[in-house]
DNA sequence: TGGTTTTGTGCACACGTGTTCACATACAAG
DNA sequence: CTTGTATGTGAACACGTGTGCACAAAACCA
């Protein structure tokens, strides 16, 4: 009967502080006590209390310690649609950084009003911080964020706005590199597979790539739009040579589509790099496998993360700092596809 | 100067209920009512109220609304390292699914003793539930969640506990179907890519093929032992190869093992699928892109997400229902490497 | 008008913590 | 023995919310 009341009992609501004090015949002051290092409690009690709370599975509950005021460590983590292999490999490393870091992602995905709807519900939690990950978010959310003053961080799209922290990487610079390279190399009709247009980085990396051609009194002679997966670069090619241009190097704005164009080519006999120079961006895990062996411009990945999580820390050290806007640079990866 | 101190203030803190019922001049229970549907609150005075709050930026702190006894709509989401696509793939449908039903999934990742301490650290938050994704935790886990009274489901991985959901593809019958469909082909001296050592799929899997064979009185003529990644699938073709085996048929554990391995092939002139047929494991969106057209034995993902949500609503609709546990079925999807 | 029901609202409690404050005990110094 | 000081510890408060309870006002009915 006790037995079956204590199981109910404990099957409803979760053991608390009071729980083990009263196993313990302490108060439940000495119970929180016990918990908190550095905190004054003789050290024989101490060691009793942890005993039995080990027995009774006792945790302090973190939230509602949060209460009293003091961080409650958990960050939202928007990563948008998550389609391509960049997006992925991103997200995992944040959420090995943040974890690392004893800060723990919630962890919200898609796109248009589900994400939006998402983003405002996980919004009536204390948050610590806002991690914007690519997508695109309205900017009614920023204004949100800081009503409920939330610090933002945004990363791969540059939000223009005050106190949100931003870390994204030189775009335009790490196309105009290889382009140049392409044009030293004697590449001279210059094809282009940009991105979707909502996207933050595909007018930037088209311009990069306009840029490194002007400067060399060039010009693009084709292009097209993809939506940064493999598919839409295999698409695009197959445009392309259907149209009949006549093309020496392809520039993609981002891996996956570089890779499905890499398909597309060799299916169309187009060798490469011989009669075709191939670069993507991003250089994902994926750019180095041995079927591709893709050169590319690299995106550092583990620079991103890492200088996301220093952001975020110094603002939750500093809340009233001022917004900082860090560009990582980027680095060409010469492999076998140029 | 009281401007000053009301943005200090406003920013060191959030907006409570208490502001925005001394703003709207009515108790604070009067706000909770007006953002509780169906308490009891005059319509005209609610609006007023719903206004004000907007105006601040005023958000019920859903943790200490959870202290109430509701549930908190939190879930912890154990990942493992997402090194292969299959896991990352996995993990976004999941995010997705969870976001979707609007459980708020906080993600871990990582391995060894780094990730148990991080599940332990999660676990003092009031989790409605734990969902083991793969990897390879530690079973006093087991019985932690079952001291907080956190359900836990497993997918990917069989959890042989009392309380535990377990959800998981049939891993043995998927290996069975592919290897006498090939059998069937005419392919007769196969080899095999296994998965680490750790993993719980990797004896199933390669179970699967030996029951295959040994039903046509054949067997393995050789095999080697990858981790999940391409590059271990590139190095296992090479080492087989430079052995000097002789094969016709190669089944590999999963998709990204199978990837790497059909470079290899290409790059020493063995010929997919004339000369040798490859299949795979779990059909990441990989395997169906242009320059594999792989042939593979789908694991269900979308099917998974759902039936771990489904049971996810259902153990918490019902929390002493008994455990339960589903397999997925598998499918042979046939493309150009067989 | 007097009684009864409906409608609306504030007070107070509970949830599970961390921490301040006051108080009790023990022990050393004068 | 008295005074002062260290050492522990429990009671009480604060955190922000939802809700039961009591009560007031209004509306309705006879």
């Amino acid at each position: 009967m006790k037995q079956a009341d204590e199981n109910s009992a404990k099957r409803r609501r979760r053991v608390t502080a009071q729980d083990v004090a009263d196993a313990a015949g302490v108060s439940r002051s000495a119970v929180s006590r016990a918990f908190t290092k550095g905190a004054y409690l003789d050290a024989e009690k101490r060691e009793n209390i942890h005993k039995i709370a080990a027995d009774l599975g006792y945790k302090p509950n973190a939230l509602a310690a949060s209460l009293q005021g003091s961080r409650s460590q958990l960050v939202a983590m928007f990563v948008g649609e998550m389609r391509n292999e960049y997006d992925k490999e991103v997200a995992a490393k944040m959420i090995a950084g943040l974890n690392a870091a004893h800060h723990w992602p919630v962890v919200i995905g898609g796109s248009g009003d589900a994400a939006r709807e998402a983003v405002d519900r996980v919004l009536s939690y204390p948050l610590d911080a806002l991690i914007l990950r690519s997508g695109s978010l309205d900017a009614d959310i920023v204004e949100k964020c800081a009503k409920l003053n939330i610090p933002m961080i945004s990363s791969g799209r540059l939000l223009d706005a005050p106190n949100v922290d931003n870390v994204c990487c030189n775009n335009a610079d790490g196309m105009i590199a290889a382009t140049r390279y392409l044009v030293g190399q004697g590449r001279r009709k210059f094809g282009y597979i940009g991105g979707p247009e909502g996207f933050f980085s595909s007018p930037q990396r088209r311009h990069g790539v306009a840029a490194g051609l002007a400067e060399n009194g060039l010009a693009l002679v084709a292009e097209e739009a993809g939506d940064y997966t493999a598919n839409s670069g295999y698409r695009a090619v197959e445009k392309l040579l259907s149209a009949g241009f006549t093309l020496d190097a392809l520039i993609c704005a981002n891996d996956a589509m570089a890779i499905g164009a890499l398909s597309a080519l060799s299916e169309r006999g187009v060798s490469v790099p011989e009669d075709m120079s191939v670069i993507g961006f991003d250089d994902i895990a994926m750019a180095k496998w041995p079927a591709f062996r893709l050169s590319t411009v690299r995106n550092p990945m583990d620079l991103l993360v890492q200088t996301v999580i220093d952001l975020l820390n110094r603002r939750l050290a500093t809340p009233t700092r001022p917004a900082e806007t860090i560009f990582l640079a980027t680095e060409l990866v010469l492999r076998e596809t140029h």
